[in-house]
DNA sequence: CGACTCCTTGACAGCGTTCAACAGTAGTGG
DNA sequence: CCACTACTGTTGAACGCTGTCAAGGAGTCG
């Protein structure tokens, strides 16, 4: 759900022993590559795939009749998405830059989970509750947070899977940060300018992708942990 | 997550074949009885036993150190909830009303699942997908909605799920209305007093819990629907 | 009856949206 | 090389939705 920027090509790190499973036996996957902006698959479609980043970022959105959006999930080099319990996709899937996925047919998986493999069944299991508590999390942070604390939370969230790079280098737009986390460009912009006018951050390079965060412990006063 | 209140106990068309095969093996359920108010499992407590609603109705919630509150979901007579993948529960749970439960021994469950008792693995599946779905829904609602369509898509899923009823009662309390939509109390009042004075709806009953729904064409209108 | 809880309503302020203008960068083509 | 356009992000100003604070009504319970 957030960026892996500091290096292109994953890390076996970031890939649990379970996915690393399911993603090594590569005679099921296949490559594919999508432009900045294109669709890896639409809402109600049919949910053949599965899908692994390799290479860039991808948005999951719905979108209401108005054109109001709301961005479920970043999904980064290593991230496992596209996983359906159903016959069809619940949300749309965009790459966000140039991106390079690993995909799956999925009736070979879920043929594989008819047949009694248990541990792919599990895997299966493991990928739609990772899915789960992030989207619980999420749930908080669009009901009960501030401006302030959700573009908060946001970069701490970002920084820790990135773990604490010098600077980090967000693949998306303000407007998808701001449909992320149910606020307007404007709102990010201003949020991102007060913390950088308060030393905690400074926005760097171009069209200020890059972050470089001075004091997190600031920052992680600015959010209210979640535990009462 | 929404209210079951024509009938206090739940009607089998509400519960699935597969969530019917689970809870009907009834050597594994054990009857419960909860008082209005009383907590079922706190948050990062083990998940030890998994619950449905025979009677009465739930809120699983998180809550911010400061006090603010996110109801995740509602749970009504037939629903299964407490079904987690991992160790521990990731939500708090509390009775909203007086309250019967069956539970079941969740190793028991899991123990099944580790021998390869592919209908349980199955189960389970759906159950958690079914809760991730409605996450993903809560999210656009959280995330895109005003006051008014979230007051509107709140009632009409509720109207949906009693399957029309003349009056619905609801068994929850303004202020968790409004930390469910991520609101106030008061703006879920006005809401309602709104659509009152539109003639809309009539809100009856002792503290106005039941709510009568004239013009159910004209409530759907103030809610967006989610396919673009 | 009094105390309490829950809900409603009003007044007001403030946060965040909306609208608008502008800066910085990249890309394009003369 | 520069002009032009397009895109992204920033900032300012004004508005309005919603939160906050306060008061009061209605029902419940001891």
């Amino acid at each position: 759900m957030f960026i892996q920027v500091s290096a292109n090509e994953i890390a076996a790190k970031h890939v649990s022993g379970q996915l690393n499973e399911l993603a090594r036996q590569r005679a099921l996957w296949r490559k594919v590559k999508y432009r900045e902006g294109s669709e890896i698959f639409g809402e109600a479609e049919p949910a053949d795939y599965v899908y692994q980043v390799r290479q860039g970022a991808v948005r999951t959105y719905k979108r209401l009749c108005d054109g109001r959006r709301q961005i479920g999930a970043f999904h980064l080099p290593g991230d496992i998405f596209g996983v359906e319990d159903g016959e069809v996709h619940r949300f749309r899937a965009e790459a966000i830059v140039d991106t390079n996925l690993w995909i799956a047919k999925r009736r070979s998986l879920f043929a594989r989970l008819a047949k009694g493999d248990i541990p792919a069944a599990n895997h299966v299991r493991v990928l739609v509750t990772r899915t789960l508590e992030h989207a619980e999390n999420h749930l908080v942070l669009l009901g009960c947070q501030n401006s302030l604390e959700k573009i908060a939370a946001f970069l701490l969230e970002l920084d820790r899977r990135l773990e604490q790079p010098d600077v980090m280098v967000l693949p998306m737009r303000r407007c998808d940060i701001a449909d992320y986390l149910g606020t307007t460009v404007e709102t990010v912009s201003r949020a991102l300018s007060s913390l950088q006018k308060e030393r905690i951050l400074s926005l760097v390079g171009t069209n200020h992708r890059g972050i470089m965060l001075h004091d997190r412990s600031k920052l992680a006063d600015r959010v209210c942990p979640s535990p009462s």
